[in-house]
DNA sequence: TGTAATGTTGCTATATTAGCAACAAATGCT
DNA sequence: AGCATTTGTTGCTAATATAGCAACATTACA
């Protein structure tokens, strides 16, 4: 439903903030207005704004990073969620399967990472450790896009080149039909010749969990057996919080 | 430093989002604007633009929950911090103590832990548990008040009712400036006869790290010891970050 | 040294917000 | 049941804040 005085300026400043926040280096009100399509002046207006409320800060070179604020956004918007807190423990499980273990959820076009944990590297390394992955490379991202309607879907890329389906939109959006009807994600990537697959979590979906790594055809569907009843299991988990 | 055009719309925004997140239960947006104290047609406003891009929902009362976008905002905001992933695993050290283990900041007059962990209890379960708490009565609230100038502390609390010195303002500044020399925070209840100490993180102070429980008077120099080190383990942590 | 990029702001038409007052719906109380 | 509150919500218009071009100083790069 679409307010009687709808904010932009806050829709925007959200924006910025998250834009910022998933940024390993400084990044410039510039890059950040390309990124996000706003209006540069705006931006850094916006900017300045969040570096006035301690969200972001400037470093000697005039770059923006986040500020200490940060933190406090983190531990509230953790809070809220609970996402993390309930997949935790069910996602310890997967982690003795040797496999790249991931929670993820999307952010515009692109997969943003509660977890996600290489092997051999502890818990507590995998949390937001990852940035962001462009969604239709990202077996997460495709299983997430498989849960929106055909029409939003097109409407997140429409005038944009899709990575990985740089020569053909329409073989992408075939791909998340399929993945719709298939119930999971599955994307095989060539150079390293890893797998990775993905199932929803949430009822309604709210993320999906995923398994990658190098896997024989045949232990494909012991692996995918094992994903869906942990997402099943962190589902039911959700669902008791409320 | 102020912007040119600060975005007062922005920071409105921010803080009804962060004081939603912060509930357990639906809260209605009139008790909303009162706390915050934004004008209530502001906040009815601003909670139907967040509805719109999915940090806020309605359940059938109309009351506020956080929507489903508050995911991907703690995805965000947990990567931008890194705190959490910093602090976890030193924060696991702790646990063996059979203490309260807290990771707590500071937001306007409260406290909001990103970890809170009770002896007994799984590490996933302490991920933003705790909601909020008052600074004033909590040890991680006043060490991190106590790295405040007292000016800032005092307009905190301007025209407010302190929680814990209801009848003594000036006994609460007096109780900051000491935690302030003293380098870390003690509180003692009463009713449960339980000691809290606290220490910063950070440098500059993000927060602080806190140890919760019964405790002998003998013991207290030992922990306090401990939580030190920690604490500094998880600053020095910290600065490698960036 | 020149060229192109960057962060930033002044300016004013324009669009947006502020916030009172009012409404209907829900809730609490008797 | 009925009354009195309290709730979420919006219409309205004066007052305000924003949009975004163009310009500036500064920095990176050739």
């Amino acid at each position: 439903m679409l307010p009687a005085q709808p904010n932009q300026s806050l829709i925007d400043g959200l924006t910025v903030i998250q834009a910022l926040a998933m940024r390993d280096a400084p990044v410039g009100c510039r890059e950040l207005a390309r990124e996000t399509g706003i209006e540069l002046t705006k931006v850094n207006r916006l900017l300045k704004t969040l570096a006035h409320i301690g969200l972001a800060r400037q470093n000697p070179g005039r770059k923006y990073i986040t500020g200490p604020g940060i933190h406090v956004l983190a531990s509230q918007a953790l809070h809220g969620s609970g996402l993390l807190k309930t997949a935790f423990d069910p996602l310890e499980k997967l982690s003795q399967l040797n496999l790249i273990v991931a929670l993820g959820v999307l952010w515009r076009d692109q997969v943003s990472y509660l977890y996600f944990r290489t092997p051999g590297t502890s818990a507590a390394q995998a949390i937001g450790s990852l940035g962001l992955f462009p969604a239709s490379q990202s077996s997460i991202g495709m299983v997430t896009l498989a849960g929106m309607e055909m029409e939003e879907v097109k409407s997140l890329y429409a005038g944009k080149v899709i990575p990985g389906y740089e020569n053909s939109q329409a073989l992408f959006f075939k791909e998340v039909q399929k993945t719709r009807e298939q119930g999971y994600g599955l994307v095989y990537r060539d150079d390293t010749k890893e797998t990775s697959m993905a199932v929803a979590v949430g009822m309604p979906l709210v993320g999906a969990i995923a398994l990658s790594g190098r896997m024989k055809n045949n232990e494909q569907n012991t692996y995918l057996k094992i994903l869906k009843n942990i997402a099943k299991e962190i589902t039911e988990r959700l669902e008791k919080n409320l």
